[in-house]
DNA sequence: ATTATTTTGTGTGATAACGTACCGATCTTT
DNA sequence: AAAGATCGGTACGTTATCACACAAAATAAT
């Protein structure tokens, strides 16, 4: 009994020709992703690519001071893998699951015969690790000259993208670990916004209230990086 | 007449297997790479990859405001053009010129011949792209968490590793461009290392002048980007 | 040699963000 | 309902870095 193309939420799954994916689906095993789970560990072997379906990963990079810092998120629009894609099994990010959800996994041991069985599918995971590549490259310019309350709305966005609905499930403590600043400054940034009346919070819930108004308040880097994943993901494969 | 493995310098195709680089060879054209030659323009199609023999690359996301940040460098252990690499004849990342030099260029229409003569040259360009989303990655964290100071030294050992002398042709001015903040934090910076003994600089001259010295100042980036460059490459890949 | 240009040193005040701390509000557990 | 834990608001002094400005030193051009 083979999963049906027509269910996959994930976007790189859905673009698939019909057949290519008919040909992959025994491969793919559909998984839970609880809140926290570590699906790729710095230091263990990554055994398996996920294609995500439902929530968000957060890509950290731990620092010796015991902080880390996010450097990017992937949501339906992606798979996490890219190290396995290009040909090692290890990698020094953390891969954590932030909003729990689910995902279809694909053995690594598998990779190569699925690529096989669907030679699109070698091109699109190719252009979705260049798409993370720029998102990550934007991250560095965007740590190191925008302000606190406009990388704020950018990640409220990017997380709204690839959510379900307006609310996101985050406190300001765990924004604050994501963002790399101290929890104080994210109360601050996030109380600027809602006064505008950008979002709404309580206890461990965002809301997000006027997309329109985050979007005039972000800086450019949310958009860029939006640009990029529809000029290489297509306008359906972007978020 | 046909170019020597041995006298290649850049190291992905040094490590090829000596009838494999053969087979490259032909489409290997040998180029001068003068200071701020751009070799990847945001704007305009990407026509061929670069393997850098000699001087260094920076890799730069421009920013709206008119600054740009470095997010990457590329010398002799590398080469420019992953997104071609990955399906792509564009990218959003710019790549300039910082040290002039000497590469030897491969045209993007010839990528394909290219890989099929030599079947190792996908695995080591793929895993030379994973070492540099490393790199940039890690490079996500410092500029979010690191001092400039510290954040000059990594730039420093980086480039030293990529140049033949202990000499970097680099004024305040251009560091500070580099490394996204004001020239007078460069030079308040660069004085306290001189202080130190641990460089000297002159009129758009560095000398690094204890390596070890400045390997113990640098911040853990460094280490774990190199680390990860030996892993992914080889210690004859690394740099 | 003189003049212009580039490069570096330095100072002043402003600002963003930090570390730390404490309190009240809200949620969870019993 | 009470107790405990988590969550958010706010404040204080500190530090890193900024923007701007100007002069001294070094280099290049005439």
């Amino acid at each position: 009994m083979s999963l049906e193309q027509s269910v996959v939420r994930n976007h790189l799954l859905a673009m698939l020709p019909a057949q290519e994916f008919q040909a992959l689906a025994p491969y793919l095993v559909p998984v839970d992703l609880p809140a926290r789970q570590i699906l790729q560990h710095p230091s263990e072997p990554i055994r398996a690519l996920y294609f995500v379906e439902d929530g968000w990963i957060s890509l950290l990079m731990a620092l010796q001071d015991g902080s880390s810092v996010d450097i990017g998120i992937v949501g339906r629009e992606g798979m996490i893998g890219t190290p396995i894609l290009l040909g090692s099994d290890r990698s020094i990010v953390e891969a954590m699951v932030q909003r729990a959800g689910s995902g279809l996994r694909l053995d690594a041991q598998h990779l190569q015969d699925a690529l096989r069985a669907s030679p699109s599918l070698r091109q699109l995971l190719m252009h979705f690790s260049l798409a993370l590549m720029t998102q990550v490259g934007q991250m560095v310019a965007c740590n190191r000259r925008h302000p606190i309350e406009q990388r704020l709305v950018c990640w409220l966005l990017m997380a709204h993208d690839r959510g379900d609905g307006d609310d996101l499930p985050m406190t300001h403590e765990a924004l604050a670990a994501t963002l790399g600043v101290r929890r104080a400054s994210i109360s601050v940034a996030a109380g600027a916004l809602q006064k505008a009346g950008l979002i709404r919070y309580a206890s461990g819930r965002i809301t997000i209230l006027d997309r329109a108004g985050l979007e005039a308040a972000a800086c450019e880097c949310y958009s860029v990086v939006c640009a990029e994943y529809r000029r290489l993901l297509g306008n359906d494969g972007a978020v």
